[in-house]
DNA sequence: AACTATCTGTTAACTAATTCACAATAAATT
DNA sequence: AATTTATTGTGAATTAGTTAACAGATAGTT
């Protein structure tokens, strides 16, 4: 792992990777910083920073060699071991995000998802959904870093810390509460009204 | 609504207002910038330096009315007239997004929803779940502007050029497919695997 | 009435992120 | 061999976003 990459380039370094996972490089073997960018809608100059960043240096004619790069990025950004997912909340917007991580091969992994206490335990995707009670302790079992938080705001302050207690270190957050967490976690809030708000705001001609 | 407001500014004036419908402002009517900013895990200066933007201002003792600040970011960031959002995919994720807006009192409205041939139409939360094939001519007729795309990547291009042409100006797009738009239509784009990415960069101790 | 404490509004400083611009390089073309 | 063309790598410039700092205001306190 390269240590100190700005925010947004570790987010952007995920995105070329992904797109790149995609991209039919058994043909194409390399690819142009300005073709890249083309394809995530950002300017050529930031892709090439962000891979400068990384020490990945491409072709002058040829390019960046797309199978190294994709090996480079997960130098960069991955970490050596598996990290281990819980969810938290398994509705339609937990099932949504649990799914996606089918199609991807990261070193990301679901170990365990939970919900309430009222409904019987299932199997979800290979991956056992436990009653919110065993939380705690199967979190400490596992060795769970990450959460994605995706249940009703009313429980939220009370299963936060919980798994904070637990040892999780950072957590995707999808519900509307601000999550109260000590310096040391790190925190990633999404609001979709926000952003549709956003997008009314900047789309009113 | 003002003007040229940054993008940053909108997003979390739209968070203010959520946070603030949900405080008790029946009890409690005034706030101060540290408060709202402690709810957010912000600065406070930035609190005061948005409510500067939409030239909001508060009274040195007591605070921010609540009551009338609601309405002034309202004044700030919506449009006159109710927004029409059409949801396009009504998989696990966009009925969790679309449900959300149950819960929320904006200038958003959910029109119509759509999904593929395939499928029966359905009445979904109270609005039509059409056949795709109807998409652009109820898009043109319901004059829709904003669309939330969460179906499989396949079809992304194909669909973005139906909703541009049918007159979308604005698209949240949960695909990690990139969208090819003309320069005025405004794309947010969210991929949950990147923001995961970014916790597991960071939190790795 | 003077003093203290606190909070807003705002400027200024700072930090982060993005983009420009161009030297260096080398393939392709004349 | 000289010229043209295209692309990387990167310092510098620019822009956006955040935070610090403090004057001015005023309620509360001594
Ligand atoms: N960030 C966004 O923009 C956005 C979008 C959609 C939904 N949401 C939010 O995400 C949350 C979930 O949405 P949804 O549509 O999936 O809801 P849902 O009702 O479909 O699912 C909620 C799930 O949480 C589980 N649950 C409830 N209380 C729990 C507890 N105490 N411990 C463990 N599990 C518990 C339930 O078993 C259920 O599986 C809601 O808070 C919603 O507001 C946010
Ligand atoms: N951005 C993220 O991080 C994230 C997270 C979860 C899912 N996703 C993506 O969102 C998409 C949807 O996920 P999901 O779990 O809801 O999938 P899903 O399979 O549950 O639902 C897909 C829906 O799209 C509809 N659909 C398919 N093709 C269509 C077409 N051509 N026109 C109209 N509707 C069509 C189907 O009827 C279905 O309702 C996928 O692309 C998935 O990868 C993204």
């Amino acid at each position: 792992m390269i240590e100190n990459l700005p925010p947004n380039t570790v987010e952007r370094l995920s995105n070329y990777r992904r797109k790149l996972l995609s991209y039919p490089f058994q043909e194409k073997p390399f690819i142009h910083s300005h073709r890249l960018a083309h394809l995530l809608k950002i300017n050529p100059a930031h892709v090439r920073r962000d891979l400068m960043l990384i020490g990945f240096t491409g072709d002058v004619h040829k390019g960046y060699e797309i199978e190294k790069l994709i090996i480079e990025i997960g130098k960069a950004i991955d970490c050596q071991h598996k990290r281990k997912v819980a969810f938290i909340g398994i509705g339609d917007l937990g099932r949504a995000v649990a799914e996606a991580f089918n199609h991807d091969d990261s070193k990301l992994e679901v170990a365990a998802t939970f919900r309430l206490t009222a409904e019987p335990e299932i199997q979800f995707q290979n991956v056992h959904c436990y009653n919110v009670s065993k939380m705690k302790q199967i979190i400490r079992q596992k060795k769970i870093d990450l959460a994605v938080i995706a249940l009703p705001n009313a429980d939220v302050d009370e299963i936060t810390k919980l798994i904070v207690d637990a040892g999780v270190k950072g957590i995707l957050n999808f519900t509307s509460a601000h999550l109260k967490v000590p310096e040391t976690v790190f925190v990633e809030n999404y609001d979709m009204m926000s952003k549709l708000e956003k997008l009314s705001y900047f789309t009113n001609e």
